[in-house]
RNA sequence: GUCCCCAUCGUCUAGUGGCCUAGGACGCCGGCCUCUCACGCCGGUAACACGGGUUCGACUCCCGUUGGGGACGCCA
């Protein structure tokens, strides 16, 4: 049988981190075993469901290099089909109809609470033989009460629980439309899905649905319910922990290989390999060999991945990036990708996110440096430095080609007519020339901005520290 | 509260009864490289929650305790 999983987010908000790795392990654990991806749209609270939120996740899935081979299937286009085998089971006898209210139940689960039991319905109209009239009522399912049921877990080990604990769901609500385990249950039967690939926090729907499987006499998938994801303190993320849209590590200069590369590995692992590419992961990964705890989420592991993705990347997965940071920090308009390309080497091995490096490379493109970063400014432009400082722009500025050969013979030049060491002198162009105390080696920094603004910035430093 | 799940350095993990004086990675702290900052390289810091068993021998198996998490909706 040919394996077939399905991703299944309720589009009432973004696709957070923890959703995304869900459809991450999804889509690896079905590439190495060559099945079928599924996407369904999870949308039967149509109070909450909004089409923004599914083009928000279509466009966080296709950012994360995650797509479907099928889908995106809308359970709303479903309801008929959820309600005809709701009929079938009302027919059965493993659905009946119920008409208490919800002032009932409240007070029948706040009584429980009192009493230490566990909140839920009390099978108060199961017996009951009610018929639907006119009056408000749901449809509940007849939950057995004897014996347990039990599955082997892919990730966790077999999991069991005793009917009696499970009470009778509702089916169908009292507008008629069907509810969450109910939709669930068929589409996964209906589409034939093999394995279910979802997190922990669905291991108590899992007993109810099962039940409902077999109700309808249809093979029950394998169930693989990975460990959660938390926030630093330890409670399953949320957006307080800055849960956010995946499409917000974009903005925040992460590239999708790295966010998938960290979420592998949390929870699973391969040797001593801390590095892997897509192509690796969905070669390697097997939902099988997942561990079995919580992993906390580590942003500062994140970016010393994300850094390492930055330096293995092409110009072409680069630039298109590093245009929109500088765009955003006001380079308006951005520089082309003609432009980038050549400065492009000079910052990969500088920048843990692309925001990092659009900043340090910013300098390049703006039309002054002024004011310096007081720190730098304070510690290398100093008055001494000033004539040295003044020669160097004169030799520069007379220099017939700008080459890195012609650019270096000048400064050594100039480093022996003043005494000087080559930091002493270093440190002070750099921060005429960048505004601050660090950057990519100084000669490479003079031929990146060109000998105008070279020369313009050294002077300026001068006629800086003339009035300083 | 009830049910379910989990438990190795601060964090992510390796470990499937002897190879463990517990390995790797991030972080942190030193050092090297060096015109600065990174990158890279070298070194250091730091853990088997606790208590009982089982066994010649437990990080590894069993039980309990403690701790953490999740679920208890006419949400998904």
């Amino acid at each position: 049988m040919t394996l077939r999983t399905r991703f299944a987010p309720s589009p009432t908000g973004f696709l957070h981190i923890g959703g995304a790795r869900t459809a991450l392990f999804c889509h690896l654990h079905t590439r190495r075993h060559q099945g079928t991806f599924i996407l369904r749209i999870e949308d039967t609270d149509t109070e909450r469901s909004t089409q923004e939120a599914v083009q928000v996740i279509l466009e966080g899935l296709t950012w994360m290099g995650l797509p479907p081979d099928e889908g995106p299937h809308f359970q709303s286009h479903h309801t008929r089909r959820y309600l005809d085998v709701v009929q079938e089971m009302l027919a059965a006898g493993h659905a009946y109809v119920c008409t208490c209210s919800r002032e009932r139940l409240d007070a029948v689960r706040e009584r429980q609470r009192e009493t230490g039991d566990k909140p839920r319905y009390d099978g108060h109209c199961r017996n009951a033989n009610l018929s639907p009239g006119a009056e408000p009522h749901v449809i509940r399912f007849r939950t057995p009460q004897e014996g347990e049921i039990s599955w082997d877990d892919k990730i966790q080990e077999t999991i069991r629980f005793a009917n009696s604990e499970l009470d009778d769901l509702i089916l169908v609500r009292s507008d008629g439309s069907p509810t969450y385990n109910l939709a669930v249950a068929v589409d996964d039967h209906d589409m034939g899905i093999t394995l279910v690939i979802r997190g922990e926090d669905h291991i108590s729907n899992t007993p109810r649905q099962m039940h409902l499987f077999r109700a309808m006499g249809w093979e029950v998938p394998e169930y693989a319910h990975m460990p959660l994801l938390h926030g630093s303190d330890g409670a399953k993320l949320s957006k307080r922990h800055g849960a956010v849209s995946v499409l917000q590590y974009r903005e925040e200069g992460f590239l999708p290989s790295a966010i998938n590369n960290y979420l592998a590995r949390l929870g699973w692992s391969h040797g001593e390999q801390e590095i892997f590419t897509m192509a690796e992961l969905e070669q390697l990964f097997d939902v099988s060999q997942l561990g079995r705890s919580a992993a906390i989420f580590d942003r500062a592991k994140l970016l010393w991945i994300n850094g390492h993705h930055i330096r293995a990347a092409t110009p072409e997965q680069l630039l298109p990036e590093l245009a929109m940071q500088l765009a955003r920090l006001g380079i308006d308009p951005p520089p082309s990708t003609e432009e980038l390309a050549p400065i492009l080497p000079e910052f990969q091995a500088r920048a843990a996110t692309m925001v990092e490096m659009a900043q340090k490379c910013r300098f390049l493109f703006i039309d002054s440096v002024l004011p310096y970063e007081e720190k730098a400014a304070r510690k290398h432009l100093t008055p001494g430095v000033q004539a040295p400082l003044s020669a160097l722009a004169t030799a520069l500025d007379a220099l017939p080609e700008w080459l890195t050969p012609a650019i270096e013979g000048a400064f050594q030049a100039n480093l022996a007519a003043h005494n000087l060491t080559m930091g002493q002198l270093a440190q002070p162009v750099r921060v005429a020339l960048t505004g601050s105390g660090a950057s990519p080696g100084i000669f490479e920094t003079m031929v990146m901005l060109g000998k105008q603004k070279t020369v313009q910035r050294i002077q300026a430093g001068v006629v800086w520290l003339r009035g300083a």
